[in-house]
DNA sequence: CGACACATTGACCAGACTCAAAGCTAGTGG
DNA sequence: CCACTAGCTTTGAGTCTGGTCAATGTGTCG
């Protein structure tokens, strides 16, 4: 956290929130002067466990993080990524007990709201209850084009679906721009993701490279064929519910 | 419908609400004087349609439906299946653009409520609010179900997984006990909701049959070894949500 | 500079798909 | 009440996408 961000760590809530509805200037000040403990995480840390009924909520303010669950035989299936700005865990305020965990995916930090502040924040909010719901039903309309991808698309139209979904998310927070984003997660991470093997992954990946459709070092993809990746994966960006700029 | 339901055609949502929350005598009231212009519709038929901007809900009172998007090359992914109760399109109350469409399954009657009646009920009753809300998070709990499904488990062991959460839904609305249940859908169906194809599907049904864990004919699904599906499906019933009653 | 995690490659395997052909069964109309 | 039909289910043979197992690079951080 830098010195502006300090003002108020609140920053890329109201960003995230503003970028699938509309604030009022009362909203973004009653957002900003939320309690908040905030805490640093290594990568690969836990923060909601499957069956925890958690008393708060947690703020993604930098990193990476995921929804998970934990099948037999160390089989893991993630359900979704989550960047600065995120609540991962918004519906432990209507639902109590957690039916998966979250945990970050890079060093990251979070910050912590009780539920009984966000509670309040809400009745007093009405506008500010309707963009945490708004938000949970675009998330849920990620998750069935996640399912649309895992039922019906090939290894490599899935991974291209997902690359444009990232993008397309990180640069409504002002993350990513001109067809570059960082990606700081393995291969086995989105392995798990897109319910493939990491070896399977990575053989798409190349040939994802071999016909100059992408560049992916370091922590950074570059995505040199942005309407060749959203024809080939049919991508449609309603779900994402951005109402404020078009795709690409 | 049977005069007893023409009393009122909610019978079946205030049923399904109260499987997932507590529900006032005032509530119920409230939800029984709802408008509804009823409709009588064949099987697979469309009732909104990816794309609509929808002005009113429908509530299923008899027949199934099922959230479905289309691909390139007529492949459908159905996104979940519907019963009496449902209400499949409560999200457009609040993200005006559909991403899917909704469809019968099978001959089925519907009541359509004017989005303005709902979000004046929801107005005048926060707790009615609240189950709505409760409803579409538990309506995600089964996307993210399915992703892991889709994702992580084999042909068989998903089938067996939908069987459990159809048969456990129908059980929490009344339609099913004794471990018998409606299934008055196609096996090309379930291949579209499952990812696979039709041909596998019957496969999969082949063996359990062999196996003894299913009676599957006309449209009824016998299931002969609870325990043992939700065993070979590592089947948890958390993400239902049913809160009076446990799995089984 | 060493160690560990991550990425890459190769050889072989298997679960699910495709294509094609019968066999059932529930509605329909005569 | 029966014959017909359309849609659904079942079965078989061959194929392919993605998985498995195992080894080898590569890069990054103490």
């Amino acid at each position: 956290m830098n010195a502006a961000a300090d003002q108020s760590a609140m920053t890329m809530l109201i960003r995230k929130l503003e970028s699938i509805a509309a604030l009022s200037d009362k909203e973004r000040r009653a957002i900003q002067s939320l309690p908040g403990r905030i805490q640093n995480l290594g990568a690969q840390q836990d923060i909601v466990r499957d069956g925890d009924q958690p008393k708060h909520c947690c703020v993604i303010l930098d990193g990476w993080a995921c929804r998970y669950k934990l099948l037999s035989q160390g089989r893991r299936q993630i359900l979704s990524f989550h960047i600065s700005g995120d609540i991962p865990d918004l519906p432990s305020l209507h639902v109590p007990t957690m039916d998966h965990s979250i945990a970050t995916l890079t060093k990251a930090v979070v910050a912590l709201i009780p539920h009984e502040s966000l509670r309040e924040l809400t009745a007093r909010h009405p506008g500010i209850a309707a963009a945490f719901w708004r938000d949970t039903l675009v998330d849920a309309g990620i998750f069935r084009a996640w399912l649309i991808s895992l039922g019906q698309r090939s290894a490599f139209e899935h991974v291209a679906h997902l690359f444009c979904e990232l993008y397309l998310k990180l640069q409504a927070v002002g993350l990513a721009g001109d067809h570059r984003c960082p990606l700081p997660i393995t291969q086995a991470d989105i392995a798990d993701a897109l319910g493939l093997t990491p070896v399977h992954v990575n053989r798409v990946l190349q040939e994802m490279r071999g016909r100059t459709l992408i560049t992916l070092r370091g922590r950074m993809l570059v995505i040199q064929a942005w309407d060749e990746l959203l024809r080939l994966s049919e991508f449609d960006p309603t779900y994402l519910q951005l109402e404020r700029r078009a795709a690409g």
